[in-house]
DNA sequence: CGGTACGTTGAGTCATATCAACCATAGTGG
DNA sequence: CCACTATGGTTGATATGACTCAACGTACCG
């Protein structure tokens, strides 16, 4: 239950690794959001908006990892996915004006950039561009939560977690090594596929003995990545 | 698998019975609009838009009920959400410029008007507020889309028809006699809550004999909301 | 009158959750 | 420095929710 305390840092250069959105600003605009913004580094652990709370802007994410997730009613969490740098999180409960339907906690040291809220509606409003290009990212984020409700609702654990484990490799790759980039708990794997903790054990070494995967602690090597995704019925 | 055609109506007065989002158009938009869309009724079983289509304009549902749903990849059927008048169909996939991720298919006698593309885009660039609303739309569809995601993870078939139960009398209400409006094959209802025909009919009669229903056919009551509430886990 | 779609029930099986015990590791405070 | 505690990982035994398969009933429709 610790929760560290975000820091400030200096954060000029933040467009340069931001989200591929702003590149529609005017230079007017983008002067304006970097007057108004405000970035903190958050380690390991911190919860930068928690369910339940009213958001007063949203944030881009620099640099780090961060899970996004819901609490079931019987306390248990959904990973619903993850945020990686050039990420925007937070926006969705702003733009519905509804209290924040999610948890966002940081898994690997994060810097990230608050803008808020009444930028977002006046850059909506005045660039159309931006305002188009936001709607996209909604409208992709919504296509992949369909996709996601089909899954969980129709495939088996098994295929579920050759899935995850797919999806994983193609949004944060592989080092030299061929590991994984992402260094998740079990626990977190469950939360992502909504499973047992003990389930996920017992299906990653099924997938090792199957010659998939291989398994050192929390790093994952895939072997055979068409084998897993037949495995997942992709 | 019939596929009845549709048939062209007459649709003056279309923008009268259509979402709340159109308000915010001017006079001229208004015009452009009403010349340039075509409004059609569509029998049940009609498919007004398929899975994996290119998508070439948008849809305001004028009447009826509309099942909205994605194939799985061993062909069943997962209901994500439904269409009622007033509401926006199509548009998600336009937006992300995507193949269509979904089927929708008619289930009530529905009057639809197509609205072409580029007019959406034109909206969204010209009028802010038009902006703003249609993203609202998107992102508490995400928002829900996010929470059906946690259920179908983490709660019991029984506790997930129960709120399904709960959610269709929300949507559609009931008649005077108490009876759901909506009116759903048991195949139907199991696409919604993601479970094998036959767990959802020895299910509605468990919920039967605890009195929290009333079965006759495809005609359902609920007796006890509160408790079928708290059946739901909700 | 036969066909087709829908609804129901029973029996058997299997995937997955649950419960319990145990080990490894690392951080903490006295 | 050591005992203590928390966290994460693993394994086995057991229970059970939910699916599958199969048979049969019912109703409507051309």
């Amino acid at each position: 239950m610790t929760n560290p305390d975000p820091f400030d840092i200096n954060c000029n250069s933040c467009f340069g690794q931001c989200h591929p959105l702003f590149r529609y600003l005017t230079d007017n605009e983008r002067l304006t959001i970097s007057l108004n913004s405000n970035c903190q580094a958050y380690k390991r652990g911190s919860v930068i908006y928690r369910e339940g709370n009213k958001m007063r802007g949203f944030y881009c994410v620099q640099s780090g990892i961060i899970k996004i997730y819901k609490t079931g009613s019987d306390g248990k969490k959904q990973i619903i996915r993850f945020a990686e740098p050039g990420d925007l999180i937070g926006y969705r409960s702003v733009i519905s004006n509804e209290p924040a339907c999610t948890t966002s906690e940081v898994i690997e040291l994060s810097e990230v950039c608050f803008i808020p809220a009444e930028l977002l509606f006046d850059l909506i409003k005045q660039n159309g561009d931006f305002a188009v290009g936001l709607m996209k990212l909604v409208c992709i984020e919504l296509g992949e939560a369909n996709s996601y409700i089909t899954d969980i609702a129709q495939k088996s654990v098994k295929e579920r977690l050759s899935e995850v484990l797919i999806n994983l490799y193609h949004e944060f790759g592989e080092d030299k090594q061929g590991i994984l980039k992402i260094s998740l708990t079990r626990e977190e794997l469950s939360n992502i596929v909504g499973t047992a903790t003990e389930s996920i054990i017992r299906l990653l070494s099924e997938l090792k003995n199957e010659g998939m995967i291989e398994l050192n602690g929390r790093k994952i090597k895939i072997l055979d990545k068409p084998g897993l995704k037949h495995s997942a019925n992709m």
